[in-house]
DNA sequence: CAGTGGTCTAGACCACACT
DNA sequence: GTGTGGTCTAGACCACTGC
């Protein structure tokens, strides 16, 4: 975060006693409101990698001087990136970058529940790998992913089980040059969920995921996987995660078996 | 809302100079900041009726006389409520109570899209009503709606067309008592939403919805309602909804065709 | 024009966590 | 105690809507 950076309204002021100093570029969009810039300018700080996950940010009151607003508006702008996961505060404590790791929460974007007890009831899942190379992208990953056709990414198949039933077949695709040194060895020996170690390794954070659900039959590889027969009814779930720039960072394609399972969705 | 109940904050005042008046009962749960408090009372107000879906509430000043408190705090109030979607604001006119009706936002809750174009595109669905009859609540329906078993309940069974082709069946089990007066008739000569009926006609406004989704495969009659194989899997989305007090008012059971619509899910 | 919500400030005190 | 976020107030001005 450049602290030399003064946040500009555009318009006239409002009665703060701020003067636009000469020469700011408009590095947030101008004409919008004192906080929505203060939010942009602390989203640059958390994209660069200035705090990173888990770390404490600088105070309001500091943040407060350093971009010479009032500390209401700084609240204001840290509400809003609070609501959106990006920040976790902690009264008493101060403001901290979200992160997977620590967090009990496993699995940041996994809506499949028990249908008997809850998600901590069916204790920890376990992962088994059953794939893992590098290829060229097809059209529709690359599409996804953002990247070029042919461009190299990462393959990664695997079965979430859970309770000892296998439940869930991934097929997740990352693109190569970001995720550059990701082995089938170190994939592996990991305990903890995969964004946690997307965190701590590559410093890439998912934020955001948008999913396509749709119903299909197992074909004869998902249902030997999957240990269920031929034709049994499965949940599609085509997952496309983003990091901090609404830039897609992973694809990853489930299939969920739901007899013992559902997918939870609040909707408000 | 009572204009007499004046919130108390239960602590001591915080510079505010509101002299708790005397025989103030704790309507509001004690011990909680005056804005929620606020939130409560004005949550009332909706749960009660004083302001019906689409109407205009009380302004922010008002209130703040009203509650014997700053703007400020009113305004927290309310933004709550808007981010819950029971309020909406509109910058120069007031705050509205959000309503299902006018909004060109055709159904509140339904999730399945297009795979080519937007929900817009495909125009307006067509309603087919299966059936509509009154029984005596089964067990698990009746568990749902927060109903004793047996007692009436209302079934509607109907298929909505998307461009033509049948996309959804649904099963929606209404409680008796607040349904009171809805008929087949009344169904099939509908145009709107479903919801924005209820609460034209019943004063009942959905606010939340919990969904459990599973793979299923079509029967004999799913099938045949829908112009499908057998066997051909369908997502099953039973869906809760409440009203205002957490209270359930429908159970709706949907089967979806996922051959040309997905379910969009968005995680934050 | 008046009235509404939207933004911003300045200052006060409370609740909580760490030392 | 010190420092943090959490609540609350009072007053100012801006932006929008409708008369």
């Amino acid at each position: 975060m450049s602290p030399s950076t003064t946040p500009s309204n555009g318009t006239t002021d409002q009665g703060s006693g701020i003067p636009p100093g000469p020469g700011e570029a408009a590095l947030a969009p101008a004409f919008s409101p004192l906080y929505q810039q203060i939010k942009s300018l602390l989203l640059n700080g958390l994209r660069l990698g200035e705090w990173k996950p888990g770390e404490l940010i600088p105070s309001e009151i500091e943040l407060a001087t350093r971009f010479r607003v009032s500390q209401g508006t700084v609240r204001k702008a840290i509400d809003e990136l609070a609501a959106d996961n990006l920040l976790i505060r902690r009264q008493g404590r101060g403001t901290f970058v979200a992160t997977h790791a620590e967090h009990q929460v496993q699995y940041r974007f996994l809506k499949l529940m028990p249908d008997k007890g809850d998600a901590s009831s069916q204790g920890q899942a376990q992962r088994q790998i059953v794939d893992c190379k590098r290829l060229r992208a097809p059209a529709d990953v690359a599409r996804h992913l953002a990247v070029r056709t042919g461009e190299p990414v990462l393959r990664i198949q695997r079965v979430l089980h859970f309770a000892g039933k296998p439940t869930i077949l991934e097929d997740i695709w990352l693109p190569g040059a970001p995720f550059k040194g990701l082995t089938t060895e170190r994939l592996r020996q990991d305990q903890g969920p995969m964004y946690a170690m997307f965190e701590a390794e590559f410093g890439i954070r998912m934020v955001r995921a948008d999913e396509k659900i749709r119903a299909v039959v197992a074909s004869a590889t998902d249902s030997f996987l999957l240990a269920v027969a031929v034709a049994t009814p499965l949940l599609s779930v085509e997952r496309t995660a983003f990091t901090y720039n609404d830039t897609p960072m992973e694809l990853r394609r489930g299939l969920y078996v739901t007899d013992t399972h559902y997918y939870r969705n609040a909707l408000n």
